[in-house]
RNA sequence: GGGUUUGUAGCUCAGCGGUAGAGCAGGCGGCUGUUAACCGUCAGGUCGUAGGUUCAACCCCUACCGGGCCCGCCA
């Protein structure tokens, strides 16, 4: 058994392919597959000279999402997906599939559709690829902290209080005692920091707040290291050093799957600047449109791709209009086919179009209105983020809108030592953490004044009494690296199977 | 939870007062080392559901149900 993914190293031999037909072309003396086998795609050639006629009239019956097996030559071909063709001389049917729903262009699917077939889904070439990066990324986390002296641990997934004691949690029973599934690992993490110095955790995570958006799911994987001696800055410089390392790689090892998906890799690469640090002071300037970066003002930025949304508006229509003329006047069938095929998918865009100009207006409202103090919105964080190229991280945060467990600014308890790491064009936060309150006598306070109850949270107090020393740690939300990385519009592409606010629980 | 938009063939959509169209998928025929192949042909629909307006409703109105998008809550 042979895989696509080392095609390269059997050019010229004879393999056994076994696996699955993407798609199907056929003419009277050959048939062209598109072949999967979970490494990579291929086409396989069916020749009616080399099958002979009896092998070939079964090579015609094969449908879409058949299993097989192929005996045959791989051949170097630069035409091809991947680079290589498989030249059949002999097929061994597993399983005639029946009519297949899902198009091998799954983009010409509807979103519902798609999320109700995400067992099958999940075959098609962007789903691959999507999934093929989201196991880099896994693996690159696990590198970078494994490299640097990390010790992976795992947090309970069942506990007794909320973590924060802000979030929705998911009730369960624990033998007749109410249980929550875990929406954080951290206060663990803290404790395991403080028996093995840098750990991480990396874990499924649960929240139940009805979020209906494209950057939330209810079940989700969480990566969250924690380090002993580390302060805030320290932690900045350990988070821009993890991203990098993690894109960095991505960059290397899936370079066939971020061309599937269409990714522009150049805005990746913008990672190896440097990362902007601002304070959320200096970011609710920036933001209002008071403070420029880099000559480019938040607002005028809004206004520019207002401008712009119109603009391809009037050019779709007219595009549109000259279509409609030209096949008013008579061409023949193909052709009309073609213009109206164009026509359909400009309609489209001109609609995404509409929805920007709906919604621009209301976001630079949002920006040069925010009021300082509170905290940034989705629409905020893509109109600050517009600005920067490189993933920008924003500190030092108000108090009042952070937990309880974030160490106070020396000198101005109005203010906490967190950090948001905001990726650019507006995939929004990525990353937040935090130095952590290493002061009994503050912690207590807040702890109380976050109305948590002091004996649930009596063994987090411990690591204040027992030796306490400064430390710091972070939040990566897996799925929304992945989301970045692959530069997808939602989420639930990013996850096998999503669990989210308004959907079934099937598949 | 709020706003907005939408529901027409298996899928993606067009039609928007005078009793349904295209592309893809499927069947058949043709043609081609093809690349979402192409050409011809056949088949496929009580136009989300329930009321209402009208001589006439897929189209207008109301309610309900189901989607999308944006916001809120948050990672």
């Amino acid at each position: 058994m042979h895989y696509i993914e080392d095609f390269s190293k059997y050019e010229g031999q004879e393999i056994t392919f076994k696996g699955w037909v993407a798609n199907k072309r056929e003419s009277k003396t050959n048939i062209f597959l598109v072949v999967r086998d979970g490494t990579g795609f291929c086409q396989a050639v069916l020749s009616l000279d080399v099958l002979g006629e009896e092998t070939f009239e079964v090579a015609k019956s094969l449908t879409r999402e058949t299993s097989l097996e192929i005996v045959g030559n791989v051949v170097k071909d630069e035409r091809q997906i991947g680079g290589y063709e498989l030249q059949a001389s002999s097929i061994k049917v597993h399983h005639i599939a029946k009519e297949y729903p899902i198009k091998y262009l799954e983009q010409e699917h509807g979103v519902k559709f798609l999320a109700d077939h995400r067992h099958l889904w999940l075959r098609s070439r962007r789903q691959w690829a999507i999934m093929r990066v989201r196991n880099e990324i896994i693996m690159s986390i696990h590198d970078f902290f494994q490299q640097n002296g990390f010790v992976q641990t795992d947090a309970p997934l069942l506990t007794g209080n909320a973590c924060e004691g802000t979030t929705d949690l998911f009730e369960t029973d624990f033998f007749g005692v109410p249980a929550y599934l875990s929406q954080s690992g951290q206060l663990y993490a803290e404790a395991m920091a403080m028996a093995l110095g840098k750990v991480y955790t990396f874990g499924p995570t649960f929240r139940s707040e009805k979020s209906d958006t494209p950057r939330h799911l209810s079940e989700f994987w969480m990566i969250e290291p924690e380090m002993a001696f580390y302060d805030l800055d320290m932690d900045m410089d350990l988070i821009e050093a993890f991203i990098k390392h993690v894109i960095n790689r991505v960059l290397k090892n899936r370079k066939v799957e971020l061309d599937t998906l269409g990714r522009d890799v150049s805005k990746l690469e913008n990672v190896n600047q440097d990362f902007p640090r601002i304070t959320y002071t200096e970011a609710v300037k920036v933001l209002q449109g008071k403070s420029e970066v880099n000559g480019r003002n938040a607002i005028t930025v809004q206004e520019e791709d207002l401008a712009a949304a119109k603009q391809a508006i009037v050019d779709l229509t007219a595009t549109i209009e000259a279509n409609e003329k030209e096949m008013k006047a008579g061409v023949k069938k193909g052709k009309r086919n073609y213009l109206t095929a164009q026509n359909d998918k400009f309609k489209q865009e001109i609609k995404v179009h509409e929805e920007s100009i709906r919604n621009i207006p209301k976001w630079i409202a949002s920006a040069q209105n925010f009021k300082d103090g509170e905290d940034f919105g989705g629409s905020d964080e893509t109109v600050l983020t517009r600005v920067f190229d490189a993933p920008v991280m924003v500190y030092n945060w108000p108090t009042k809108i952070k937990a309880f467990y974030m160490k106070e600014v020396e000198g101005d308890p109005n203010f906490v030592k967190g950090v948001d790491l905001l990726a650019p064009d507006g995939y929004g936060e990525i990353v937040g953490g935090s130095e952590r309150e290493s002061d009994l006598e503050i912690l207590s306070r807040k702890i109380k004044e976050h109305d948590l109850s002091l004996d649930d949270f009596q063994w987090y107090v411990d690591l204040r009494i027992f030796g306490s020393v400064p430390h710091s740690g972070f939040g990566l939300g897996l799925e929304r690296i992945v989301r970045w990385v692959c530069g997808l519009n939602h989420l639930r592409e990013t996850i096998p199977f999503q669990r989210r606010y308004g959907r079934k629980l099937v598949p």
